[in-house]
DNA sequence: CGCCGAGTTGAACTGAATCAAGAAACGTGG
DNA sequence: CCACGTTTCTTGATTCAGTTCAACTCGGCG
């Protein structure tokens, strides 16, 4: 987080009072590999930034699990249309590693809104990053095959893919565990 | 328009003033059917919301189009990505029928995110809009079928898909316009 | 040691892609 | 307003990626 937070500092213009007052609003939280750090049906109350570990978005659909998205290192993750819509949450959040988050609770936020600059940045950040990612998705679900898919993931997160198990990635990739496991096995 | 603006008003508290210095940035714009609104490759400069008719957005991959979304009636639209970066559009923004729409350039609605609350709200409103909805779309393509996709389509905007061709509607499903004429002769 | 969840492999099946050809609808110019 | 050409839609036959169901393997753990 450290990183990030100085990254921000030096891309924008960020008083020391605004600073403090955003920081000191953000909590560390850290989960073990398999908790659930939001259960669907609740209200998704914090937004997050990820300093370590792995987590995963998912929804329970006809007895199946539909993982709809992966956090990595260095990237915001909420149930956020839940966050932003104070509505039940459809999805569920888990760690798939153990991880350290640093989140800001939906109240604080709209508070830093309104009294800082830096919050509109975080929010907006977040905002932009969470949306490009899905229209991303979106487009690789429609234009890619399952294997094309997969191929992807490998190349964009190649050292990180090796710590999911199967079947998540399966699920995210839209396929059985057992067309991944038989996509494995082709292309290597 | 007028519509929306009231729910607008009528939800939230704002100020004459601001109300004014908001409403001074919005632009009508009108197409006609089958004109380009956003050429991809261009950058996006304009957030819109529709008074009247339907537009899609689509991408061109290896000679096909890939439509993303489609925007009707009393709902926000841009190439939104291209938008918040400020880079180069890889969708196109295209007219379904004659349409016409408000809009507020980029550099507009900055200003008026420092200097009123209500742009902030206007943002707020189109961010929370577009994500939500690709969330959704995002689920409906790893859990539903092609059919299932299209009576979805179907119940959501009845009297509105009709006007658009066939071939859209197919590759905003995901599959090829042979596939969705099959689909609608099985079920009619 | 035996159990259990996760991954692998096989065989039959299915929804959709592809290639190809014909029918319908649509717009444009005479 | 009709005729023609072009685009869009439909239909058929074949192929293919991925599903489903089932059986088997492997590694960890009580």
């Amino acid at each position: 987080m450290h990183n990030f937070l100085e990254i921000l500092r030096r891309q924008f213009p960020i008083s020391n009072k605004d600073w403090e007052a955003f920081y000191n609003c953000l909590e560390v939280r850290t989960f073990s590999k398999k908790d659930i750090i939001l259960q669907s049906g609740k209200v998704e109350n914090y937004l997050y930034f990820i300093e370590n570990g792995i987590i995963r978005i998912f929804a329970e659909r006809n007895e199946k699990e539909i993982t709809t998205a992966f956090g990595f290192r260095k990237s915001f993750f909420s149930s956020y249309t839940s966050f932003l819509t104070r509505e039940p949450s459809c999805y569920n959040v888990q760690a798939i590693t153990d991880v350290s988050i640093w989140g800001i609770t939906y109240n604080k936020l709209q508070r830093i809104y309104t009294e800082t600059q830096c919050g509109q940045l975080f929010g907006r950040l977040a905002a932009e990053e969470l949306f490009i990612k899905k229209s991303q998705r979106e487009l690789s679900l429609l234009e890619l095959s399952a294997e094309e898919r997969y191929l992807q993931l490998l190349k964009d997160h190649t050292e990180l893919i090796q710590y999911i198990p199967l079947q998540y990635l399966a699920s995210y990739i839209g396929i059985t565990p057992q067309a991944l496991s038989r996509i494995r096995k082709r292309i290597s």
